[in-house]
DNA sequence: TGTGAACCTTCCCATCATGGTAAGGTCAAG
DNA sequence: CTTGACCTTACCATGATGGGAAGGTTCACA
């Protein structure tokens, strides 16, 4: 099976699999007398489980140990639930600090006419004329008791 | 005032403080006879501003359009507005997608024992035995049916 | 006067995952 | 024999940031 056909069926695009390849996630193919890689089902199969891997966020670090434990008869579902729990904690790490930027947006937005006039509530907390953070728990503040 | 003082009071790193320069964000300041950067106070407050907003995890593009609004008294408060409710909308798209992968893995991890067996639902999920997707509404039914 | 520490300068390389493009080889159908 | 669809490698780009090398400047202190 040719390259094409791999990426069409795994969802990876044949330009991340020849870098899978480069990085040694996924092993070298068989080559034809054209030097075209030739693949098999169970390569399709992996990539598969990299794509699956990487739509839920993990590094390709975390895939390479993935793979491993894919593969290993003997490995313990506690290995695979302790990755997962630690790529959950980062995830959550992440949604809070862009959670903790949208509110301080939404808050100063919600401040700001929007009309014709330059003045800005959000040109002024960037400018630092106020403490964005404290401009920001003064807002949340203010809306909490004043609406 | 050198390059190491500003980085200090803005809070920008002396290797960004070039990079922004080099870009254009921010104009090249004079030079001393020794070639050193020469900064003042204006400049310091315009890094402060240009951190707040990388805080806020707005990017370069959006702040060189920020720093423009800054600088125009004649802006109107709605361009800034605006603005920052697109840059809102995608930190919530952001969120959305993390958010989705976490309770993905979430389910997954939950239906996973994590003992010494090999048996593993997150990387049976991986391997595409069930499709992810299918996967975790089943899990959601299952959960909330079930439990 | 020398010297060492603490600055500064430019230049290049690395990250992470992915895409683009160029220049060229292979193969099958028409 | 050409055309088009495929493949190959190699290099460059992204966005924001850091690391480090090799070398110049400044200043305090012995």
């Amino acid at each position: 099976m040719q390259i094409g056909e791999v990426a069409r069926l795994s969802g990876v695009s044949a330009k991340m699999i020849r870098h899978y390849e480069e990085i040694g996630l996924v092993p070298p193919p068989g080559r034809r007398g054209s030097n075209y890689r030739d693949y098999g089902h169970h390569d399709v199969h992996r990539l598969g489980f990299v794509r699956r891997a990487r739509d839920l966020g993990f590094s390709i670090e975390q895939i390479r140990d993935l793979l491993r434990l894919w593969a290993d008869r003997r490995r313990s579902s506690a290995e695979v639930k302790q990755l997962t729990e630690a790529h959950i904690a980062e995830l959550d790490r992440k949604i809070r600090l862009l959670a903790e930027m949208r509110d301080t947006l939404a808050n100063l937005a919600h401040a700001c006419d929007g009309d014709d006039r330059p003045d800005c509530p959000i040109i002024d907390g960037l400018a630092g004329d106020l403490d964005t953070h404290a401009q920001y728990h003064n807002m949340v503040q203010a809306l909490s008791g004043g609406e």
